[in-house]
DNA sequence: CGATCTATCTATAACTC
DNA sequence: TGAGTTATAGATAGATC
């Protein structure tokens, strides 16, 4: 609060200055910007996020390779949503835009061809997910088992929501 | 620019009012903020990585499950960092991703070639995809059916907008 | 839809303690 | 170093086209 003996005779601050967009110089302001700015953006996230029903991950490194991150739900989900959609959309966009059913049913039948085609070369026989889980979790501390857990539950849901229970 | 008539008889707008942080009800007043914001966003995180750096990547999923995202340097780069720090997401994706893009590329440029071909043979869809589909989930293994099942859904949300719902 | 406009709200640069 | 203050820069809700 100003004081009032200060009220009319001067001003406490020049208040908020314009700063040009580029690498602020000073090591300590620069680390007081990014810790003011880094909390600003995540609750703007939080706020979007709850204003319009989306989800956000945000993933912030700083210059010195610290990580940071947000996430609505939560940042390993939002980020696994993203990395699917990615990788499985690159390369079909020219087919979805031209043609329809047809095409795309030839596309996953070649694709699943190839597939199981590389995972024989690769995995000499058939060590599956099932194996594979198990060895990591030897492997894992608590914490990432249960971050493991969260992530498969979510995963499950997932399959469940699509094709219902498996029936064998 | 205000008109000059108009300067002094009324306010041709309230200015920003408060709004509560809660889902907006209306959808297209959801839409619009959802837009506004997100560019706000994305902005503001541009700034800091300028400012500070750093690197940035935002995921954002609209309630209608639209994927945009941003980053810097760019998106992959920072998430890969991210999940670099995650264990079992990097497993993970090495097992799960890693050979099947290399597959996917090829499954769908040599489809290339003789979609159109088999367009025009088989015309209005052939077999039918949702017989083609239960067959694949019978012989999938866990691992596959989490990924295909991704894969499908992205597809299908493809389609739909491109094409509306199926009729039959 | 999407672009503009403005009054007002919010974030924050610089400052103080 | 961090927490709080202030004044100004910047973001944006609602209106309009």
């Amino acid at each position: 609060m100003m004081r009032s003996d200060e009220q009319v005779t001067r001003k406490r601050t020049r208040g908020r200055r314009k700063i040009p967009i580029e690498k602020i110089k000073c090591p300590s302001a620069r680390q007081v910007t990014f810790s003011k700015r880094r909390e600003g953006l995540f609750r703007k996230a939080s706020e979007l996020a709850v204003l319009c029903g989306a989800e956000f991950a945000i993933i912030a490194i700083s210059g010195g390779s610290k990580v940071y991150s947000f996430g609505n739900p939560d940042a390993g989900t939002v980020i696994n949503h993203y990395l699917n959609k990615r990788k499985m959309m690159r390369d079909y966009h020219s087919i979805v835009d031209e043609e329809a059913i047809g095409s795309y049913v030839r596309a996953v039948e070649a694709l699943e061809g190839e597939k199981r085609k590389l995972a024989a070369e690769r995995g000499g026989g058939g060590k599956g997910f099932e194996e594979w889980k198990e060895e990591k979790i030897q492997e894992m501390s608590l914490e990432e088992m249960e971050e493991y857990l969260k992530w498969l539950e979510c995963l499950r849901t997932e399959i469940v929501e699509k094709i219902g229970e498996p029936s064998a």
